[in-house]
DNA sequence: GCAAAAGTGTTAATAGTACACCCATGT
DNA sequence: ACATGGGTGTACTATTAACACTTTTGC
């Protein structure tokens, strides 16, 4: 097997967004660095999940890898929303510290292409790699290292153009799901509030969102229908041409 | 003044695109590869219009900078759609030759970022440096050097989706135009047909898109109404939430 | 006067919006 | 029995879609 030799210009930031049914959240890792001689912790902040990426690999091959690392899951959905190459996006002073007590050259640049991925949280157990990853509330992320504040409001934004427009939405949500849960998915992640009736009426005219016989379990009022998306149906039945708003 | 240093991993490639009032366009680049010693032409293909980025200068100004070399042109619309970075990218046979004429390692990893831009190809009188550099009909492009083809590809859609739901498409008409124009050129770029009174009556919703007390000139039959589109308008009465389709 | 594109209105079907009450379950 | 979220219908308005003829200009 060949050894794997990384590339030091272009690295690969993952923005794993997860929806629980009450807020959108997303993935980060407590970075803390330490004095080396006297073993003080120098600062603790939070990043995106992130790494470098091979020589002979694809970027989305890259993306795959990061998430598969910390969440053991493959096959999620993933996007590439962006490319961040700012000159200064590496120069705040933490991460001048971090980039050169971890022996990278604190000048070299970097250019990072984003991916986002979609999961429900209930997919993932978190318990990886001495690593401290964690999911935070998007709404509660106020700052960032490097310039991942950017990148995840870049990636929120692309989101919710893709939530406006394309069936993303079941990415973020178990298999079979009620339809109040998939209401709050967009009512969290777009920031509106929606007429439950007017959005049920809304979901009948779509036929690839498939009414299952079966109901939630062990809820404290009425059970709820659970419904399942079928892509194949969604793939067959899209109009071919849309609407354009000037 | 310091040395400016190109950066050799990373790249933007440029997907230059123009109106004409008929159909769209693209600026490639006619690549004509020559045999040292024998001053015969090897081959003969296209490119997008691309360059390094330099060490000190940005992704955007980096697109900037190439659009203003090529057009002479400045404050052009430009968006950032995608980066490129697949492993065999450069791997073709012309385009290893031609890495290696050009003096660069053909087994060099280059990630490139895609911009592409919007004008009217009035605005642009094509006459320059050597560079043997021309508008094609998009639609009459059938391939291209390195994986340009797939760029240019990558390019459209999110054109095409960009102008389904922003007002992009002044920025491939003159300040004032007709709405005729305007029409044709959502048909062409969305290759659909729509109907003139349909579209019209669509039009006179947006209070955007101000009519002007001059009309068309010279044509041989009943001169159009210009029109202009009003950005200060369009930001001031822009819906905040949007419909949306699941 | 003729060719060429500009400009204009009605009707029917569909989709959007606003709004309030009863139902099934667990505790 | 009560708290909790599930589930349903109607009236009004706005938007879309389909469709054909007259007007103004240059030649």
């Amino acid at each position: 097997m060949m050894k794997k030799v990384l590339n030091n210009t272009i690295s690969v930031d993952c923005v794993i967004f997860g929806f629980d049914f009450e807020k959108l959240n997303v993935l980060l890792v407590d970075r803390v660095l330490v004095d080396e001689k006297t073993g003080k912790e120098l600062f603790s902040d939070l990043t995106l999940t992130g790494n470098h990426i091979f020589e002979d690999e694809s970027l989305e091959d890259a993306a795959a890898r990061i998430l598969f690392d910390l969440t053991g899951l493959e096959n999620i959905y993933l996007k590439q929303f962006g490319a961040f190459g700012d000159t200064e996006r590496l120069l705040k002073p933490n991460d001048q510290a971090w980039l050169r007590a971890s022996g990278r050259d604190p000048h070299s640049r970097i250019l990072s292409v984003g991916y986002y991925s979609l999961l429900a949280t209930e997919k993932v157990t978190l318990k990886w790699k001495g690593r401290n990853v964690k999911w935070y509330p998007v709404a509660e992320v106020t700052d960032l290292a490097f310039d991942h504040y950017t990148i995840l409001q870049s990636a929120l934004q692309a989101l919710r153009r893709e939530l406006l427009y394309e069936p993303i939405g079941f990415e973020l949500l178990p298999e079979k799901f009620t339809l109040s849960q998939l209401q709050k998915l967009y009512e969290v992640v777009l920031g509106v509030e929606l007429d439950k009736r007017n959005f049920r009426k809304k979901i009948a005219r779509m036929k690839y969102l498939i009414p299952l016989d079966e109901k939630q379990k062990g809820v404290a009022h009425k059970p709820a229908r659970l419904y399942m998306f079928s892509r194949e149906v969604y793939e067959k039945t899209r109009k071919e041409v849309f609407d354009f708003n000037i």
